[in-house]
DNA sequence: GTCATATAATATGATTTCCGTATCGTACGT
DNA sequence: ACGTACGATACGGAAATCATATTATATGAC
């Protein structure tokens, strides 16, 4: 055995260790988000749909259906029980009156927050116990993280 | 303007960014995951139930409802189909007989894991780009928020 | 301009899932 | 031994899902 080999070793563990680490996050966080679902007296999938308008800004149901990796058919369901509660908007385009704008209601935001704001907090005492720098180090991974994720997603997409 | 509230602006600010880049990461997991159920002919949820029957080891019906905050009649459908496609065993517990204990099978994780296998490359590149010490700062990082969002839904559920 | 075709959103209906409750078998305390 | 609690599942009505059809509108060829 030499020297070398044990440093891959090692470091093989470390990253699995951490691969390990982002599994058993992914998988509390999606239980957190069941039960904040539940609480709002929506579907599993809602909440995902909802932050991604959020995140991609006005956009139309059938993009966000190609987005969410829904059925269109079924989207008009989740968007029926998001604009009942709420949580969006539908507007018609006045450019292409075929289609329709979804928009989250910012005066609604704030409640859907204050269910995550448990975890907020927690997660402002985790950081305060981390370096500007650990911080920085933290975010890139997470960014590179969420890219792979999405990459990946679209790999399974165009595969047969 | 003094400049201690500057710093303290400054790591607001970080701490921010990377609160934003857990919910990125977290969002665009949850979508990798709904594909890769999909891919398996499972609903939403029966991937998250298997994970954590991974997870907690050996485990019944109830408790893995209650892990699961799944309705343990809802959970009867989740365990028909991963038992039908071969994911996990029903065996009655000898001591026990009225409850039943839950295994994943061995042979089939490796198909599990196959799907993720564009994730798990893109992870091991990821974690190459970091040093030791950082993937030490991140696996940290992770598990402590792992176990926040774990004590988040805790909360959640124990509140009216 | 007219027509064919494509596209966006939703309606429709068959099938599946969900979940409150009931049921059945088993364990445990007294 | 008996009553009560518990684990798992069956049952049935309500709801969601999804393939397909429908309606309205846009776009391109001619």
């Amino acid at each position: 055995m030499t020297k070398v080999p044990q440093d891959a070793r090692a470091r093989r563990k470390l990253t699995n260790s951490v691969k390990d680490s982002v599994r058993g996050m992914r998988s509390e966080l999606a239980l957190l988000n069941r039960r904040i679902s539940a609480r709002l007296e929506l579907r599993d999938g809602d909440l995902d749909c909802l932050e991604l308008v959020a995140r991609l800004g006005p956009v139309g149901p059938s993009a966000l259906a190609r987005a969410a990796g829904v059925h269109p058919a079924t989207m008009t369901g989740v968007l029926d029980r998001l604009e009942k509660g709420g949580w969006l908007t539908r507007e018609r385009d006045p450019n292409d009156r075929r289609s329709v704008v979804l928009k989250v209601r910012p005066e609604r935001v704030g409640e859907v927050f204050a269910l995550y704001s448990g975890m907020n907090a927690a997660l402002d005492e985790i950081c305060a116990a981390f370096t500007d720098s650990d911080l920085l180090v933290i975010a890139d991974f997470l960014d590179r993280t969420a890219t792979a994720g999405h990459a990946a997603t679209r790999d399974l997409d165009e595969s047969p």
